[in-house]
DNA sequence: TAGATTGTTAATCGATTAACAATC
DNA sequence: TAGATTGTTAATCGATTAACAATC
């Protein structure tokens, strides 16, 4: 949250931040203290925390500041719109495929990409190194499709279906459960006055 | 997270659930005890907690057991994305239309939906009573969309915008920050060892 | 009755907040 | 030097875990 905070500042050609960092973010002024602290330290009395740099340490720690290939499994409409989106938006990650099971979306166009089969899935990761998968398809297929792209190599999965991926314990797996997030705005709702 | 596995466990046809709910979530047993304490101890001793009743009890504190009339502002590849997968995966939220800015997508149909333009959002408000809109539009939109949508009643906001919706106390604004959730893949898959 | 499992309180742990010294 | 702000430790708070009594 931070990071995205710190780089509409540097895009407001803002190099130091203090106590406006707070209201910005919108937490308490001795949370970002600590944070900053854990982070490392590197603000100036009576200054403020330089804007770049701080920006340029948590990509770091991020790890977004090296480059990560991503192919996306599923052409629906969530896949398309990562696959549109993603580039622009975020720096350092590329779409280098999109693959799906459907015979009809196979060879249909994705912004600059030809949907493949995903039988073609292991010549392709062979050929080109992959980072990271995003799943975009039913959940019926996800374990199947997570254990195939784990056996040719792919650690890092990005996952969209609503199931708990079973992996071997070196593959890191972050899931996207939209349900819960409606079901949480649901639950706001009902729970204003508390 | 446990309604997701009880739906499932239901599926199944599984009315009774106890230790191996504990494995099913990931949760310490532990943990499950308090929660279950906290819905407000319904479970039988020596068999376990009954799983419609359980779900049912969640659905009712989530709000989810009325239904909930959702437009979606954006008729971009996440907007439609929700337009077609909403309905048929979570029961009790039901998509009433669909609204655009760009000229080019009005009209245009979206599912069963008509692209409406955002100009026509007072009066079709006014006419068809709203609980949520869905923002997947440009970030720099979003705001002043917002507030409109305040302005004629609509209290409920899933923000798909990576922006601060700044909004009255009475609003109730759930963001889904796609970014952060790829960013933390990154930070998970660069300390895999700690 | 014995076994299994839940209900409930207490103990532990980690994260947030407060306080104040250090320093630009 | 005075003012403002960060660095760092200690105190507080809430959430998770442990323990064991209650009961089906």
């Amino acid at each position: 949250m931070y990071y995205r905070h710190l780089k509409q500042l540097e895009h407001n050609k803002k190099w130091f931040v203090s106590s406006e960092f707070a209201e910005l973010t919108g937490q308490s002024a001795s949370q970002i203290r600590q944070d900053m602290f854990l982070f490392g330290g590197k603000g100036k009395q009576s200054l403020g925390y330089s804007v770049p740099e701080l920006r340029q340490h948590i990509e770091h720690l991020l790890g977004i500041d090296r480059p990560h290939s991503m192919i996306i499994i599923g052409a629906g409409n969530l896949g398309c719109s990562i696959a549109h989106c993603l580039p622009y938006q975020q720096k350092g990650f590329s779409v280098i495929g999109v693959f799906d099971f459907n015979p009809c979306k196979i060879g249909s166009k994705v912004g600059d990409f030809t949907v493949k089969s995903t039988d073609d899935l292991d010549s392709f990761i062979s050929q080109h190194p992959v980072d990271i998968a995003v799943l975009t398809l039913p959940a019926s297929d996800a374990q199947a499709l997570a254990k195939q792209l784990y056996a040719v190599g792919i650690r890092g999965f990005w996952n969209f279906a609503p199931v708990d991926l079973q992996l071997a314990e070196d593959a890191t797996v972050v899931d996207v459960h939209l349900e819960y997030s409606l079901e949480m705005l649901s639950y706001y709702m009902c729970h204003m006055d508390t």
